[in-house]
DNA sequence: CACAATTCAGTTGTGCACAACTAAATGGTC
DNA sequence: GACCATTTAGTTGTGCACAACTGAATTGTG
C-alpha cells in the first residue's frame, strides 16, 4: 500500500500522495482526541481542557500567557476555555495584584485533586495505541522534528514559495 | 530530552510523559494545519475543503456518504462544509434520482479547474516539513497504525479499562 | 399492501483553533 | 507629568469536529 516512487512521478500522482499524508495525520489526530475523548469524560474534561490541567499540575499557578506558551495556543482559544474550567471549579482566575493586566490562573483544590484520578489515564492511554515506550517516544520525536521544520517554514513565508533546488520529496537518485 | 524510562516509573511521571506525548500529536496536527493554512489562502480553500477536493479530484462525483467515508467524516461536518464550497461555485450538490435520501456531490468546472493551481501544494508541503519521502512514508505508516490502534479501542469500550497484564508502555523486561 | 427498521442528509448545540480587533495596564522617553 | 509603543486578556466572527436529534426515503418482513 505504500506509494513507492518512480523517478518520474508526474505531479498529478503527488496530489495523490499527498492526499496519503494529510489524511494519516488528520485522522491519527481526531482519533487520539477521540480515545481522550471517552477517557476524560469520566473526570468531565475535554481533551485541551485536560492538556491545560497538566501544566498546571507540572508548573503550578501560571498567568495566562505562560499558559499559552506552554500549549501554543492564544488568548483566543484560551480565555473562554478557561472560563469554563473556572465555571467547573478546577480553576481560579485572579488578576495579578503586580500587574493588572496579567491574569494568574490558580489551581482549587478540586482542581488539584483531580490530578488523583487522572493518574490512570496514561497506563490506558498507553494501552490504547498498542505502541510500547520506545516506538511512542520515536514517534513523538518524529513529531517534534514536523512540527519544528513547518513552524519555521509557516513564518518564513519564502520557504513556501516553489523551490527551484526542492524536487519534491526523494524524486531522483541523490536527493537530499 | 527523550524522558527514559526507570522500570519503576511513579504513575506521577506518566503524567508529564502523557503531556509529552499527546502534546506532540497535537501540536504537530495544528503545525501541519498552519502550514496548509498559508498554501491554500491563495486557492480559497481551507484545509478540510482541501481533503473534500483531494478526493473529488481522485474519485470523481461522489454522494456524501462516500465522501464522508473516505474522510472519516459525518454529515454534521460534510453538511455545512459542502454548502461552503457550493457557495464558492467549486461543487454542485444534487439529490440523486435513484434514491433521494441521497446527495451528489459534483465538480463543477471551476473545480475541476482548481486541481490544476493545486497541483503545487504538494511540492511546497513536502519542502516544508523537510523529510524526504522515505521519512514521510514510514511516518504516515505509522500514522496509520495508531489511528487503527485508537479507532479499535474507542470501539471496543473496554479496551479502556484498566488492564491487569499492562504495566505501562515498556516498563518490565520482556513487555509486549 | 402495511409497517417497522434502516439509511441518509441535514440541523442544533457545544467546544476548540485562529485571525483580527478592542481595551486596559505598563514602561520608556521626552 | 504627557505621550506613545508594547504587553496582556478578552471579544467577535468564521470554520471544523462531533454528539444527538429530526425527517424523509428506502428496504425488509409479514
Amino acid at each position: 500500500m505504500t506509494p513507492t516512487t518512480a523517478p518520474g512521478t508526474p505531479a498529478e500522482d503527488w496530489l495523490r500522495l499527498d492526499r496519503q499524508i494529510c489524511f494519516s495525520l488528520h485522522a491519527a489526530s481526531r482519533a487520539f482526541n477521540g480515545v481522550y475523548r471517552v477517557l476524560l469524560k469520566d473526570l468531565g474534561l475535554t481533551y485541551p481542557q485536560y492538556l491545560v490541567m497538566l501544566v498546571l499540575w507540572e508548573h503550578g499557578d501560571l498567568p495566562v500567557k505562560k499558559l499559552g506558551e506552554h500549549l501554543r495556543l492564544d488568548s483566543g482559544t484560551l480565555s473562554p476555555l478557561l472560563k469554563r474550567l473556572e465555571a467547573a471549579g478546577l480553576v481560579r482566575r485572579e488578576r495579578s495584584a503586580r500587574d493588572e493586566r496579567s491574569v494568574e490562573i490558580r489551581l482549587t483544590e478540586d482542581g488539584l485533586a483531580l490530578r488523583e484520578r487522572a493518574l490512570r489515564v496514561p497506563r490506558r492511554i498507553g494501552s490504547a495505541t498498542g505502541f510500547d515506550l520506545a516506538e511512542i517516544s520515536a514517534l513523538r520525536e518524529r513529531l517534534d522534528q514536523l512540527t519544528s521544520a513547518l513552524d519555521a517554514a509557516a513564518l518564513d513565508a519564502g520557504a513556501l514559495e516553489d523551490e527551484p533546488g526542492y524536487e519534491g520529496p526523494a524524486e531522483g537518485p541523490g536527493c537530499r
